[in-house]
DNA sequence: TCTGGGGTCCTAGGACCC
DNA sequence: TCTGGGGTCCTAGGACCC
């Protein structure tokens, strides 16, 4: 059997499980720089005039009226509650595969669907009574139909109790019939227009069109999903591993016009990048970089090009080289820029390294960039820069509701008042 | 002043090979 | 009337996810 956990609004409930004075309290967090929400706890859904994605300047004045407690995005917190979350389930199932820093997916081998339910009911309790987070547990034949059992768990909480199997053919069909198409995993805005028009509008109406049909409109994906809705398991496990691409962008709180303000901006995305690639031990033959102005004023313009080395590194100087030759090439004067971010790609493990007949690495890098690494990993982040990055730190985000680092910075652990 | 960030997979079409 | 057949590899763009 396959199943899912589900932590329920995810950051809200990590910031709560540090302030239990905020129980039944609503609350949201904001992006990177309070931009938006991305997170709302169920009191703050039950306001449906707070949508995901509510910018968060337009809807001060709401957040006040309505009592509402607002938090920046504490990734490091989320990060690491996200990784303990993790280590819990691993106990109780065969197979782990984490999904998203909120989800992950589980396998369980020769179970009964009663043995199955107490095993989500055990991981449901532990993550509660260990970390202070509310879960939802989902388990099904397949992926897909176990994100359906995760749906219904989340509308009835109190009459699943926190966990649903859907085990027999007559549960599924229900279960199909029950699920709006949109809801499915796997179709999104554009896919449940089309099956709309086709006047399918529940789940269980996708799997009663031929395969052939699917195959044709919906390519593999779709027939693969179908499938996994008919209880037939055929979406497999992402193969865990190294990441295809990687990158860093970001929105700047003010816009810049300024090439040399953007060079250092682009500068850091791409030793972040580098370092992130270092850190899976990966290489990469090229890099991917973008600039754009501000989305929602009058002159859109987007830059973008794309780098190939011509050889495989993992160099932050080779990498931030070659991308600021590029900024400097595609960079066009006039324009208030908004956001720029930088994608490195053709990754390849590291200790295949291809060497070149007329190129190469300069093999001097690989052990700086090693040194580097170790020194930050030992002195905190940030503390080796490049030259070309912002030395002085002048670049800051907006946080303005940012709660400590309870889990991972000592300086932040959190305080008990014994009388 | 103010609008997030990071990923995966698939397909069509072009360029190339013999 | 009318120009072979069978492939591979790469990329951009579109769909989706959280």
């Amino acid at each position: 059997m396959y199943g899912i956990v589900d932590c329920n609004s995810f950051y809200a409930s990590c910031e709560r499980a540090f302030r239990p004075e905020l129980k039944g309290k609503p609350i949201v967090v904001l992006s990177n720089n309070d931009g938006c929400v991305i997170a709302r706890s169920n009191e703050t859904k039950v306001f449906d005039d707070i949508p995901m994605g509510a910018v968060a300047f337009q809807y001060k004045q709401k957040f006040k009226a309505y009592g509402i407690h607002v938090f920046s995005s504490n990734y490091s917190l989320y990060g690491d509650m996200s990784s303990r979350v993790m280590t819990i389930i691993e106990q109780y199932v065969d197979a782990l595969e984490p999904y998203s820093i909120d989800e992950a997916f589980f396998r369980l081998h020769g179970k009964t669907e009663e043995e199955a339910m107490l095993i989500g009911k055990k991981i449901q309790k532990e993550i509660l009574r260990q970390l202070g987070l509310p879960v939802s547990v989902g388990i099904a034949k397949s992926k897909a139909l176990s994100k359906i059992a995760n749906n219904i768990v989340k509308k009835f909480p109190e009459k699943t109790n926190h966990v649903y199997v859907i085990g027999t053919e007559e549960q599924r069909v229900k279960a199909l019939q029950w699920t709006n198409i949109s809801d499915v995993w796997g179709i999104g805005r554009r896919l449940s227009k089309q099956l709309e028009v086709m006047s399918i509008d529940k789940a269980y109406g996708y799997t009663l069109l031929s395969d052939e049909l699917v195959r044709n409109r919906f390519s593999v994906v779709g027939l693969r999903l179908k499938h996994d809705l008919e209880g037939k398991p055929t979406i497999a496990a992402e193969k865990e591993g190294d990441k295809l691409t990687i990158m860093t962008t970001r929105s700047f709180p003010k816009a810049l016009s300024d090439l040399k303000e953007i060079e250092e901006r682009v500068a850091t995305f791409a030793n972040s990048c580098a370092e992130k690639l270092r850190k899976q031990k990966s290489e990469c033959g090229g890099a991917y970089l973008f600039l754009r102005s501000n989305s929602y004023g009058k002159e859109y313009v987007k830059l973008s090009a794309m780098v190939h080395f011509g050889f495989e590194t993992s160099s932050s100087i080779t990498i931030t080289k070659e991308v600021l030759l590029k900024l400097r090439d595609i960079f066009k004067e006039g324009y208030a820029y908004k956001k720029a971010g930088v994608v490195l790609i053709s990754i390849k493990p590291a200790n295949m390294h291809q060497t070149r007949l007329f190129a190469d690495e300069n093999p001097k890098h690989r052990l700086l960039m090693h040194t580097m690494d170790e020194m930050n990993e030992k002195l905190g982040k940030g503390k080796l820069k490049l030259a070309n990055q912002d030395i002085k730190q002048t670049w800051k985000m907006r946080q303005e509701h940012l709660s400590p680092q309870y889990t991972t910075n000592i300086n932040d652990i959190i305080k008990v008042n014994c009388r």
